[in-house]
DNA sequence: AATCATCGCAACCGCGAGCCC
DNA sequence: AGGGCTCGCGGTTGCGATGAT
């Protein structure tokens, strides 16, 4: 714990004061603080946080905070090896853009990707393209020895897969019918969100998913490849629920 | 058991884009 | 037009945890 940077005194204020801004890790109390500022006054305007909560922390801090381990749709736990597929498929056709990586993996920030790029592929070969070739051959022989157990979870993995798909559609209806602060760019209804996100989906198949079963037809897959990056710039709007849909569609 | 190396990840830093006045 | 502010991004650092010797 330490304590660190000074900052000459806030724009807009006749006298000028000097605040110490708090750096290092976290506390619980400082989540908490964070926490609450969003529940009241949503995401955005960081440098406000200092202001109306007391928190000793600057606005870069406090988004960093916020957005990489805070967020309530945060996905915790390891990434899954269809997850590390497709940041090696997405890495080979972008490079390090991890933000842009990161929007077609729902519930993972690009800290975490580049995190776990730099720790499991980086290092692997002479430049990260080869470490891509590398890794994707590993990857598909991996998968071609989970096959068989697949396939033997696919009845458990099926049900558990209806579980989650109910259960994020339910957060986005609660949101829609309470305003709930955690997804606040939404505004649509559950089939409006659907045309949306999936519009290569046809009426029968939305149908089918909205209705309890959420297969995903294989070829829905391939619009995940197809993300237009010009429309994936921020996170409060429409592009928000898309990012966390689309591998769903 | 002690020491050293490596890993994993949270957090910081510098920079640039976009917006507003 | 340009200066200030906010925000987001990618690179980097620091440090605790874990493994190897």
């Amino acid at each position: 714990m330490y304590w660190g940077g000074v900052m000459a005194g806030q724009i807009g204020q006749s006298i000028m004061e000097e605040d110490v801004w708090r750096k290092g890790p976290w506390t619980a109390e400082e989540d908490r603080l964070l926490i609450e500022y969003v529940r009241l006054h949503g995401e955005g305007r960081w440098n406000s946080v200092a202001r109306l909560t007391g928190l000793k922390r600057n606005g870069k801090s406090c988004r960093l905070r916020w957005v990489n381990y805070l967020r309530p749709d945060l996905k915790r736990g390891q990434i899954t090896p269809q997850e590390e597929n497709i940041i090696l498929e997405l890495h080979a056709r972008w490079g390090n853009r991890w933000s842009t990586i990161a929007r077609s993996l729902p519930g993972r920030t690009d800290n975490e990707i580049k995190n776990y790029w730099r720790t499991h592929f980086k290092k692997k070969a002479k430049n990260p393209w080869d470490a891509s070739e590398k890794a994707k051959n590993r990857i598909m022989r991996k998968q071609l020895f989970h096959q068989q157990q697949q396939l033997l979870n696919q009845q458990q993995q099926q049900l558990q897969f209806n579980l989650d798909m109910k259960g994020l559609m339910s957060k986005f209806e609660d949101n829609n019918n309470n305003n709930n602060y955690r997804f606040p760019y939404i505004s649509q209804t559950r089939q409006e969100m659907f045309n949306h996100m999936c519009p290569n989906t046809t009426e029968e198949q939305g149908n089918f998913m909205l209705n309890g079963n959420y297969s995903v037809p294989d070829n829905l897959w391939d619009g995940l490849w197809n993300l237009d990056d010009d429309v994936h710039g921020n996170f409060s709007n429409k592009t928000g629920l898309y990012n966390l849909v689309a591998p769903y569609c």
